[in-house]
DNA sequence: TGTACATCAGTGAACGCGCGTTCACTGATGTAC
DNA sequence: TGTACATCAGTGAACGCGCGTTCACTGATGTAC
């Protein structure tokens, strides 16, 4: 195996990876110390020299997640203006992450990561929040342009635009794949558009940035 | 304690219910079969005069779990003739059945209950599937009366109800019972009734059965 | 450029703990006559 | 209604296992002179 001496930070980066590698093969059940050692040919008491214990991996996976997940959201408001658009394309990013993450949505929703750990409660539900202020932040910009309907509060709609994905996600999780994340979100992106737009405007206002692939309606 | 000899048929579902609850304080990781015999009062060895070992007994929690959802469903589907309004009436109760179950979400979104157990992920997914077939079933309903739109396939809809339900359920749970669920689920229906219906509809068609508040648009 | 020393990422053996499960047993409850 | 026996839900002690963590150690890499 790899047996030579790294640098602790570069070890930590890859003693992090390998770590939400065992999540998505094995869940959270399946994590050990040993497993995660195993992976990146060291011995399990090696692990101590870069964190203090597993709690202290675990968190330095979930920060690792935050990053994505609120990257994901900003990369989405920076490519284009139109704040409809923009959803559009965090939902593609968000099942993207999903798909290359399968730890992810095996640690967000699992309740053993945080269950008799209160500040990990915390830390989560603030990935969380942070992720749906970046959405509800897209929506307010949306009712303030009369793009979308501005009678339901942009919160209420941030967690709808959730549930967008996670029941796929979780499908998906449970299928091992099989189930089809992407053809769901094509499918229930109109759906959900509508329910966003303003009661009484007509069906299709061009989005700002050309589309590439237009489902039949 | 207890200590006095019940007939198995009655330990048994004791047992289930005492699972259920040690779930919901605890999480998965928190079931022990230690746990569930403190509970009802026993030495841990009794519990194999009722079951077979830990998963027999996961596995008549989740027929439990099974029989609630499917239950759910079908009162929705009996109360009401209009499917839209069934739709309304189930999402009610899916929101009490998870304040009154808080087992309901971590053992169906927990992976670590089914990884590794391909027959149990099997019949979880059973689950899931008996659930949107169900829900998917009212929709198909109102698709062919015309109260629902056509455009966008039967289970495709049902997994978005979902998404109604699902992140209120995680957030609740992450929040300890601070988030407001059934004040997301008020907010969000009628996002969604919007969404079900067929483009070019005129706003609010009144419901067969009368309907008890009505939130201010 | 070479030598002496400090630092630090690695190892393997050993630990204590909690957990699921087994087993020989007890004594209350149900049943046959 | 009473007696003898079978059944069966209970007990507590003991087990083996996997896991997180500790610790004394090794030897490679970096640094000071």
């Amino acid at each position: 195996m790899s047996r030579e001496k790294l640098h602790t930070e570069v070890r930590r980066d890859q003693l992090a990876d390998a770590t939400l590698a065992v999540v998505a093969d094995h869940g959270l059940r399946g994590l050990s110390i040993a497993a995660v050692a195993r992976r990146v040919g060291l011995a399990p008491s090696a692990i101590y020299r870069h964190f203090a214990g597993k709690d202290a991996m675990l968190d330095a996976v979930l920060e690792r997640l935050r990053e994505r997940l609120l990257g994901a959201v900003a990369a989405a408001r920076a490519e284009t203006d139109d704040p409809v658009e923009a959803l559009r394309r965090l939902l593609r990013r968000h099942m993207q992450l999903i798909r290359l993450n399968r730890a992810l949505p095996r640690i967000v929703l699992s309740d053993d990561y945080h269950l008799g750990h209160p500040e990990r409660r915390q830390r989560l539900l603030g990935v969380f929040s942070g992720y749906l202020d970046g959405v509800a932040g897209i929506i307010r910009q949306g009712q303030r342009r009369g793009r979308i309907r501005s009678d339901v509060n942009a919160r209420s709609l941030a967690i709808l635009f959730l549930g967008l994905i996670q029941p796929a996600g979780v499908l998906w999780t449970l299928s091992d794949g099989r189930f089809d994340v992407t053809g769901q979100a094509r499918a229930a992106w109109p759906v959900f558009e509508q329910a966003l737009r303003v009661p009484g405007t007509p069906r299709a206002r061009p989005a700002r940035t050309p589309r590439p692939r237009r489902s039949p309606s």
